[in-house]
DNA sequence: TAGAGTGTGTAGTATATAGTATACGCTCAG
DNA sequence: CTGAGCGTATACTATATACTACACACTCTA
């Protein structure tokens, strides 16, 4: 009952019925781990990796980084920074839209994105 | 050098010079630690406190819990949570608006919390 | 001048985090 | 029938987090 682990384990099988590169073995050594650690996270056996591993992996998987981190009960640092740096702000902004369905926090981030600010 | 500590000292001395019950001992009875490791924690001794116990003293001080996290280097448990039910919507958004100036953040809460959505 | 209250020094602890290192048994191609 | 590659079991470790418990020296007051 690991959502994270069943996940990369999933992504990782499915990548690897195409190519043999995505093995526990290969995927550990291309993103500088053990084999056996990747082995037991994908398991559940322990904890999910620190975020710099999380990311190196959602890259070699090809996954959303956030995502991933997200299942692991993560969030990235970047965001954290940016939430530290106005946190009066950004706390009254996602406590305000936590409650909103998706569309709504989508136009805001179209809003912001394409307007003139 | 420690933003956590020295914010909470100032705060806590400046509350002292009226009442008496904002000594190092009460406030740590109050919120449940131990005298020495309030004194320690002020003076960046150690690092700063658990979330949990960040709060009890924010409600202690009468601060804001949000920035006396953010001087601690810690986000909100609650809005670490909202972010990871929707990682990739708020990723988006908050990188977004990190890069914008405060009114611009404030135009949005303001309009997520007035307008019809 | 006793005693209540103050800040702080020292020592220790339980738990979590994030892994490494090595070896084992299995499968499958040459 | 071997050896290359596979997933995994076992045992261990270093560092950080978040404190507690107790004792000490000082001050101020009744």
């Amino acid at each position: 009952m690991s959502a994270f682990g069943d996940f990369v384990r999933e992504v990782r099988e499915a990548l690897r019925r195409g190519e043999p590169r995505y093995s526990v073995r290969q995927v550990a050594a291309r993103i500088g781990i053990q084999p056996s650690y990747l082995s037991k996270v994908e398991r559940g056996d322990v904890g999910p990796p620190s975020e710099n591993t999380i990311v190196r992996l959602a890259e070699d998987l090809g996954e959303d980084p956030d995502v991933m981190l997200a299942l692991a009960g993560k969030v990235s640092s970047d965001l954290l920074e940016a939430i530290r740096k106005r946190p009066r702000l950004f706390a009254d902004l996602i406590r305000h839209l936590r409650d909103m369905p998706d569309r709504a926090v989508l136009r805001v981030v179209r809003e912001v994105r394409d307007g003139e600010w």
